[in-house]
DNA sequence: TTCAGGAATTAGAATAATTCCAATTTAGCT
DNA sequence: AGCTAAATTGGAATTATTCTAATTCCTGAA
């Protein structure tokens, strides 16, 4: 019984494939559902475990070869957090990361346009930088945990 | 001939350590030394081998341990990006850094105070963050390389 | 100054995450 | 249906790092 995504999802999926070449397969569905279905940071491990439930066969390599064809489309961001394994985040807007160092667990962080064009404008001249990654390590928890 | 730190680097590297109680071994001078001198960001490898030319009998589990140390002790800081090798830096103030994707370099960012408290209020109610890390990647040599 | 005991170092084995590889399967076109 | 390139597979390989148990080295007390 193979993995279905809802169809919205499945549209942004497919268009977002195909627009770079690339087939919308069942292995690269599940893992973008299995990721989407329960936005909590999971690692290539995490995500592996998951997409066996609905894909037996499915192999470690695969998760990786999907996780990276996924972050290559924008689909889905990599997390890196000193060494700790990547994590994989579905929230595609502009934010920042809170890893408790006591659960492990990490929060999303709104970053607000100010702040973040104040930090784009720290780069020096003649630097373009493509990327920009915002952490914060401590302790904590939401209210709502 | 081992490696001698200069009489000020040496009068740092002391007292941070006793004050933690822990030994100021020719290792670790020698690891702390070389990171000081050449102010690159480089990886445990690229240490342990500049400490193996003044100490060759030096193994790799002795750097690994010298860093935690002086990490540990707030002398040198740790630069992690995305999956790559940890590197270390000399420089305590507070800075992101840059990574060039073509040539592997890493560069140091200054953060004016304002951007860092901006920053920091980002983290929200009930959480506290020990640590900070902002890192830029893309392309862009600075004008005097 | 010597000696005891903890701290630090050592070589090499072990681990963990990720990547590579060569063989097989599959999706999408004709 | 059949062809071809793309994707997947299992397992081996790699890489950075950590662990382990044995040895050596400081340092402070006698």
């Amino acid at each position: 019984m193979s993995y279905s995504l809802t169809s919205s999802r499945n549209q942004t999926f497919i268009s977002t494939l195909r627009e770079k070449g690339l087939r919308p397969t069942k292995q690269r569905a599940c893992v973008y559902g299995v990721i989407l279905d329960k936005r909590d940071h999971p690692t290539a491990d995490d995500i592996y475990d998951r997409v066996k439930r609905h894909l037996p066969g499915t192999s470690f390599a695969t998760v990786y070869n999907c996780l990276e064809t996924l972050v290559g489309c924008g689909l889905v961001r990599q997390v890196n957090m000193d060494r700790s394994p990547t994590r994989y985040c579905p929230n595609l807007s502009p934010h920042a990361h809170f890893r408790c160092i006591q659960s492990g667990k990490i929060y999303d962080v709104e970053i607000d346009n100010d702040t973040l064009s104040r930090m784009q404008a720290l780069v020096p001249e003649g630097f373009e930088a493509e990327n920009l990654d915002l952490s914060f390590s401590g302790t904590g928890t939401p209210p709502h945990d």
